[in-house]
DNA sequence: CTCCCAATCTTGACAGTGGCAAGATTAGCA
DNA sequence: TGCTAATCTTGCCACTGTCAAGATTGGGAG
């Protein structure tokens, strides 16, 4: 479910279950898909990786030659997540055709809807683990994620916006869609955002952006031409 | 640092390490107070039920009788935390005087500075352990600290605003400043952003809340008068 | 084709954790 | 003054992440 599958190199294994041969085959892979689900299902607090070498059928320690540490294994799971966000947001963006403002609300509503669909793994993507460290290879990956919403909030202030009204907007969709996103999942909006289900909190995501591109498009033209 | 002192109840303990009385006289109120620091200097993940009795100078398994469970102590850290946010808040409101929109950004630069100065607490006031059970205490006690909020941006919405439109803004202003908060602590905000240190964090979260503030208002009087 | 090195995986151990159970100690009420 | 119930301790279990040393094997050098 999690994403299709990963390319299975070298050995053609017919049984990856029965026949433990003492060498994998693929197993940095394998152990990116076991954890990517279980953190999927669960978060990344409760992941272990004693589970995951189990799920994959292999001794506790053999993780250890592929990934240094367990925030190792949780950074390769943060950036296929961070993959599948950007993937998301970009057919998002796709979607919404020409319309600069469509472009945004509908950027802003992938966002959301990544998040509440994949809860857990939306929140271990952020904070935690992989706060500290900051794995580089996530940055980069998230940085594309985050790049649509950045041309997204471009397109709909307008051509004649400031570098600075710009980075206000960015900044502002960026945030409010994030913090929309966590207060919804730790149900914090209250009983009626709660219940209307995904939907609601793309309606929320929706009026929200389109707020924010509205307040800088018309403070762009109310300023005039651009100094 | 945490907070001043707690109620030191019942019995006046001389020296609280040194002569440890089989009873301790007020272990429920202590634990909390050595959660809390250890919360706020490491989050909610690192902090070990273990070592919160050592620093107590208690055995490991007195905690049992006053906190069922680890989340039931990290509810009472996040209960105070929260009290200590809705304190923030208050207090901030009350330094701005009468004007709506300086009611409102000092409100919303009050949050986004108390993240910024207690980030591991803060990060461990939402999701994660206190995100499931939702201790219904924590809910209560969060609640007030929203409240600022909401009355905050009700008065910069203006009268004669809707309570669809109340809500719309309500909800952008304390996402935004939710994800700003979260944002910055993840460092994602750029390097201009993150240099700037408590100040830039401020200015950003004036920005993004007049945006919003304004955004409304204008809705609002270009609508006309409330059908 | 053979042999050997290095990568890969396993077994075993250690310190630390949260939670449970049974016993020691004491506070405060009858 | 005595005794019950609350409080705290000791001891244990299953589990975790990490390390060290040994077993196994793939694949290139000769």
């Amino acid at each position: 479910m999690a994403r299709g599958d990963v390319t299975e190199s070298r050995r053609a294994r017919a049984n990856p279950k029965a026949d433990h041969p003492y060498h994998h085959g693929d197993l940095r892979a394998a152990l990116v898909d076991a954890a990517y689900e279980l953190v999927e299902r669960d978060g990344a607090d409760a992941l272990s990786l004693r589970e995951v070498a189990r799920r994959v059928g292999v001794s506790h320690a053999a993780p250890k030659h592929h990934f240094s540490d367990k925030a190792a294994l949780l950074a390769a799971v943060g950036a296929r997540a961070f993959d599948e966000l950007a993937a998301t947001m970009e057919q998002a963006r796709r979607r919404a055709g020409d319309d600069p403002l469509a472009r945004l609300t509908s950027a802003g509503v992938a966002y959301v809807s990544f998040a509440a669909s994949h809860p857990a793994l939306f929140r271990s993507m952020f904070g935690g683990a992989l706060a500290g460290a900051a794995d580089a290879e996530v940055r980069a990956r998230s940085r594309r994620a985050f790049e649509v919403l950045v041309d997204a909030a471009s397109h709909a202030a307008g051509p004649s916006a400031t570098p600075a009204e710009l980075r206000v907007l960015v900044t502002a969709a960026w945030s409010a869609v994030h913090g929309l996103s966590l207060l919804w999942l730790d149900g914090r909006l209250g009983r009626r955002a709660r219940a209307g289900g995904g939907e609601a909190i793309a309606r929320l995501a929706t009026e929200v952006t389109e707020l924010l591109a509205e307040a800088v498009r018309r403070r762009v033209e109310s300023r005039g031409p651009r100094p």
